[in-house]
DNA sequence: GTGCTTGCAAATCGTTTGCAATAGC
DNA sequence: GCTATTGCAAACGATTTGCAAGCAC
């Protein structure tokens, strides 16, 4: 009978598993299998998940799993820079995997967060720079209706 | 005697009052000694307030108000848009009287708001309705130290 | 064994809701 | 008197905290 340890109940591939734990380990972050877990969920879902979706997401995988893991995980995660948080949605925080620049675009009918380029020119950050501001993150949001939403919209009214 | 109203209990000039209260009805918004109170708050408060401070800050004069109705009123003037709503601070929204675009600033350490220019190229906009997204907010946060706070860090350092 | 990680349960706190009291026409 | 506004108290829900158990080196 296999050993009963946390391991066990992860069940990717090793490969992909490896690719994230050096990964993690790049952005000096001890891994583990709930910070694997957690980080592989948002490197595959691109859909700047929530803590709530992330922990349903991952409970089946990992039943022990608690919030406050998820919780204290995704803080780490953010201090080291590995993942950014969005704070888009006034309902709840958001985090994106990608740590690139990029524009964020909120559907307020919908609720999805949708991933547009940051055309942005440095003229802001050069000004809080002169100012004697020290400039960590820049997010550029967006809200509106997505195209979704605006068709059900129309239908509707017919 | 005087008869005890809820006017009453407002001290600030008529003038100023009057301001506010046809400044509120420009937006379709019925004024109240409620309303005109927190919108000449936003007015003569540029620090992006958060709800408590609103409240706090005119509990003295109207010993009755609620913060039930703070909540009620600035999400009156958010939807008459009268007022915008900021999401840069993950632990509170926060409320602005200015409703011209314009970038934040968030210092992460004393957590103030400050107001940049933003100088923001169309690009991105374009894309998003060439794409078929109705964008009905802009928002730019930057955050960051502030240079009061960065001088206090050097301070302690030394 | 030691130190870090995890996870439960309780606490916290910003925000919302239901509903009765109040204001103002 | 009618309708909209206000305000209290309770509920809600996301997040944090304290602490004990578990894990890995």
């Amino acid at each position: 009978m296999q050993k009963k340890t946390y391991c066990n109940y992860y069940k990717y591939e090793r490969e992909v598993l490896m690719k994230t734990y050096n990964y993690l380990l790049s952005f000096n972050i001890k891994p583990s299998v709930q910070r694997i877990a957690i980080m592989d969920y948002l490197m595959t879902h691109r859909t700047h998940p929530s803590i709530e979706e992330i922990y349903l997401a991952l409970c089946e995988d990992i039943p022990t799993l608690s919030k406050t893991t998820v919780y204290n995980t995704l803080k780490l995660f953010v201090e080291h820079g590995a993942v950014q948080m969005l704070t888009i949605d006034e309902k709840y925080v958001c985090y994106d995997g990608d740590i690139n620049l990029h524009a964020h675009f909120l559907c307020k009918k919908c609720n999805k967060i949708f991933d547009f380029p940051a055309y942005y020119n440095e003229e802001s950050l050069c000004t809080m720079k002169n100012d004697g501001y020290e400039v960590e993150e820049v997010h550029q949001y967006f809200k509106g209706i997505c195209p979704s939403c605006l068709k059900d919209n129309k239908e509707e009214i017919n």
